[in-house]
Order: structure tokens, then sequence, then C-alpha cells
DNA sequence: AAAATAAATGTAACCCGTTACAGAATATAA
DNA sequence: TTATATTCTGTAACGGGTTACATTTATTTT
């Protein structure tokens, strides 16, 4: 910058005036500026300006692991607002670990980071305390006073249970995850509203699996063959119902003419499977635009409104539940 | 830091050294110092060490898409290196952008990374002369003097085909990806050394398909419906592979007795299709972490050997193929 | 005990921008 | 013409660390 402004005879308040387009400088004064800029290449250091300022320009998604197929278009999401307002983007993977959470929230804060989007089910409110830049709670709602994008997992839960009914499921298994994540639990919740006051259900229709797929596989097998009479069955995430597809699979039993499968995320992988996949799907993309569209806000006007948005789900019907429709009830 | 130093009735030069663990300091005041920090919970701001250093602790990973299946795989090992040597992970989504590459590139110098590890088939010499940190090229070669991790792709192209020829395949068909991709072409050669004297080959036997799954099925539909003599397919990913399954599960052709398909990548959504699909299984995450590594040696090191490490490929024997094996020939 | 060496600490410049403030030059108003 | 407002530009402090160098104090050596 001193270059600048020596090779264009003008001191580096001029300098930096041009460059930010603020203050007053003489048309002319600009033009020489612009060329000895232009003539030496130079590009102001951008860890400079983060000092003086205190905000970096930098934005962090925390996902348990983006090798779980949902997280991909959720990042991929935030990165492509990230970059349409210049930020830069940090993607941390935290397995659901309070500790490497930590480790992230102190190093990022000590680089100035102006926001994060955090996927967590185990963070806490005091860990929260120690961010003060915005926050936005996405996928998961974590009780805190903060801004969250969510789907609405009862609803979906209730009508992925409905839908298997409305094809004829007359005995309709659940396989839920962590019990630690609220998303799941309502899942749950929207599912147990359904069958609980049913003549046929029973506690052992329901499978608690850890959005694993292996898991699922073996537990779904164990089910299916102490209780043939399933002919439905709702995992809460993708991953998990392509398991108990394959549990289907091994012991013969026939997608979707004997067994009717739905998962729930509508995350690529549906798609890779035969049958594929029918699942409520979550508009991943979109929520991690909002999200991102969120945090770009809420950094920009320094105000963070405790707003929760939550998305609607919706059935993305594939093969997996294909049969002729049966009157309700 | 100043009010550290006040706390601790010392200078600021001394509670720098105390926390850098440099220099001479008396036991008694780094006591004092370190108490003063622990009560002012006092963290360091790191922007300022990299204004002065010129060096951030973050490192930058281009690819070309993180919702391939393929990447946050890689994604993960790189971020998980990352990790270890307290450096920041910054991902960056290219979609094969020159534009998006430059912007990156000049952001990120600007905000003083220390390195990059770039899967591109899209980056020039020019460009890449702009960046003056270190570069590990990863998956893709891309001609230049730079330290490089691949797989051997020509060795998994033959070793695929040869392998359908063992399981008995008589006509082998090939789709390969973008030609702009060192690695897809490299296989391409493969699959080329091996059948190219047959009698039976043709040159429709080859499909060129970017790496997509939707035209991989469409495309391959139509050759299945002229060539129905065609009883193996080698694709050059993954994704196409399932296309191909998905073409001839449509046409009433049975997998793996019909018709053979194998994949390359060994990424997980190779698990979850039913047949399970064989493939040619990259190390994924063993180049990710090595590419990263390398990395950490190069940025500590200073120095930038032009290493190629050409990891090897293994076949991933799944149902896909699952057949009574042939006698060669 | 004087001299030499080592240890402990502080002062101030530096990294590279931004901006408050002041001063000079020019334009407009009285 | 003088007073006042405007435009233009520079000086210097600041953000928050690091470190070369100087200085003081303690320890060893002769």
């Amino acid at each position: 910058m001193r270059d600048v402004a020596k090779f264009a005879d003008v001191s580096v308040a001029t300098v930096s005036r041009v460059i930010n387009g603020k203050g007053d400088v003489n048309p002319e004064t600009r033009k020489r500026v612009e060329q000895a800029i232009e003539y030496l290449h130079y590009k102001p250091n951008d860890v400079a300006r983060t000092l003086f300022r205190g905000k970096s320009k930098m934005i962090a998604l925390f996902v348990p692991d983006i090798m779980n197929p949902f997280f991909p278009e959720l990042a991929r999401a935030v990165e492509d607002v990230t970059n349409k307002y210049n930020y830069t983007f940090i993607l941390c993977n935290t397995d659901g670990d309070l500790e490497k959470e930590l480790t992230y929230i102190d190093t990022l804060q000590q680089k100035a980071v102006d926001g994060f989007i955090i996927v967590s089910s185990t963070i806490t409110d005091e860990m929260l305390k120690k961010i003060s830049v915005p926050i936005i709670a996405l996928d998961r709602f974590f009780h805190s006073e903060l801004a969250s994008i969510t789907v609405d997992n009862y609803q979906g839960g209730r009508e992925a249970t409905e839908y298997l009914q409305s094809i004829g499921c007359q005995r309709i298994a659940h396989l839920c995850g962590p019990e630690s994540a609220s998303n799941t639990m309502e899942r749950l919740r929207g599912y147990m509203d359904v069958v609980r006051d049913t003549d046929w259900f029973l506690s052992s229709y329901l499978l608690s699996c850890n959005y694993n797929m292996e898991q699922a596989k073996v537990m779904t097998m164990e089910m299916l063959r102490n209780h043939p009479e399933i002919d439905g069955i709702f995992a809460a995430n993708d991953v998990m119902a392509i398991g108990a597809m394959k549990a289907a699979e091994q012991l013969g039993i026939r997608i979707p003419e004997d067994l009717a499968v739905i998962g729930f995320d509508g995350s690529s992988v549906g798609e890779a499977t035969s049958p594929t996949l029918t699942t409520m799907a979550q508009p991943i993309y979109d929520m991690g635009t909002r999200a991102a569209e969120m945090l770009m806000e809420q950094i920009q006007t320094q105000v963070a409104p405790k707003t929760i948005e939550t998305f609607p789900v919706h059935l993305l019907e594939r093969e997996s539940t294909k049969r002729k429709k049966v009157a309700h009830g």
C-alpha cells in the first residue's frame, strides 16, 4: 500500500479512500491511484483490515459429519450464499463431540469469524454464551434464544405414517435416531400420535438405531424375523431406511409388495437404491440457503431476532412404496 | 493483552514470551502472567498474530462439488488432518469453474491462507503462478511442477476390465467421464489397452457421459437397446455405474446374471444400491490424509518437492458382479 | 572484587490497513 | 472582498500482537 501511495504520489490515507470509495477524492488523484494499483497489482491485505475492523468476513458451519449424505447439500447451500456475499466459508465436522465444538468455537472466534451456523444436538447454552457473534441453529433445535431453521418434523412423522396407512399398511414399525436429537424425537412423536391408539401397535415396533445403516439393517432384520406381520417401515432418515430395505432383501421380503419403506430427508442416496426410496423430503438446499441468508442479515444489521422458521416437508413418492392405494382406515 | 500485562505487572513483551514459551522468563513471573491470563480469560487475537507472521494457520481445499459422493470423504480426511495440526479448514466448491477458482485464490491469499489442496481439471499454470504458498494437486493431475496425489487410474481401468473378462463377460462397454479430467482419461486408456485388439470391440461400446447418473442411465439404456450383446459395463465412477444399473433394471436385464457392472471410486453410495456395487475402490480417506499431511509438511519446511504419489486401487467385489468365475480368455 | 556471562525484563518499531482530526486549497455566499 | 462552506489531502493513532535491541539484575569466572 505504501508502494502504491509512493507511486501515485499521495498518502496512504488517500489510497485507502480510493479503495474503499469513502470520503472525497479528486477524480484525477483517484485515477492516478487506480493506475498505480493496477500497475503494481496491488491487493489489499485482508488480515490487516480484519484486525482493524474486528470482522473477518468468514462464517463457519458446524455439522456432525459431512460424510452423512444429508450434509453435503446443506453445506453446499451455505457456501453458495456465503460466496454471494463475498464471505469465506469454514466447514467444521464436530462428530457431535462437545470438546470439538468447544475447540472450534475458541479457534474461530480468535480468528474473528463473523457468525456461526450450527447443526448440533449436544451444544449447551453455556457454550453458546461464549459466542459473541450471531448464531443460527439449523436442522436441530437446541433450546436457547436463537434464531433457528428446522422442518416440521412432527408433521413429517405423522404424514409418513399416515401415508403408509393410506397405501394399505396394517403394521407399521419405526426406526428412530438418537434420543439426543430433537428432530428424530419429533418424528417419533408424529409416528406415535398416529399409531398409539391402534389395536395393533406394539412397543417392539419401535427401534432406536442412531442414524446408522448397518445397525438399522441388523436391527430391522431381527425385528422382521420376530414380527413377520410388519408391512410398513418408517425410518427417521434415509440411511436407516436403506438399511431396512437391505434387511428385507436379505430375508426375501419384497419391497414394496410385502413391505413398504419410507425414509426421511430426501437426500440423494434415495435415488441410488433399487427400488428407489420414498421419503419425506426436507428442502435441504433451501434450508441451508435460508440459514445463511439469515446469518448474513444478522451480521449486517447487528440484530438477532429469535426467529424460528419451520420449513414444510413433502412426500417424495418413489418406488419403495409404490402400491395401489387403499381406502383409508 | 495490555490488561494481562497490567494485571501481572509486567510488559506486553513478557506476556508474549509466556504465551509463546520463547525467551527466558522468570518462573515466578511466568506464574503471575499465567494466573492473570487465567483470571482474565484472555485469548490471544489470532488476527494480530496472522498479520505479523504472514501466516494464518488456515488451508483451503478446492473440490468441484461436495455433493458428488466422492468428495465428502476426501474433505473429511483433509479436515481431520487440518485439525490435528491446529489449522482451520476452508472448503471451496469450484464447479470446475475457472472464474470461481480465480476468485477463491485471490480472496484466500488476501487472508494469508497457508496452503491449497486442489482437485481440478481446469486450473492453468498461469493461475497456479499466482499462488505463493504450497499447493498439492489431489485426485486429478494437472500438468505443472506440483506435488500430487492420485491413484493409478490406468491400472485401475485395466484391472476393472480384466476382472469383468475373468468373470466371463464377452462384450464389455465403458462409460467414461469428461475429457478434461486426467483421471477418467487414464481409466479409459486402461480399458482400451485391454479391449482394443479383441475381435468384438466396437467404438460404440464407449460412452462419454460426464460423471452424471441420469445421463449415464439414459445413454446406457440406448446402448443396451442397440447392443443387447453387452454383458459387462465398466463405468469410470460409481455414480455412472449406478445410472447404468438403473438402465438395466428398467430394461429388465438382470444384474449380475445378464450384465455385470463395475464402478470406480469406492464411494459409500455403492453400498446403498441393490445389488451392491462392485467397484475399483480408491483409498479416498487415505489420499485426503496424505495430501493434507504433505501440505502441512511443505508449509512447515518451506520446501516444495515435486513428489508424485500414486496410490493403488483395489477391487471391492460386491454383488453387481457376483457370478461364478470363468477361466480367463 | 572486578570482569564476563547469562537471565530477566522493558521500550519501541513493525505487520498493514483504517479513520479521526487537522490543515490547505478551492468554491460559494454575504 | 471577506467570511463560510466544501473539497481534498496528509499526519498520526489505532487494532493486538511479536521481536530486535537495550537495559537492568543475577550468576559465574578469574
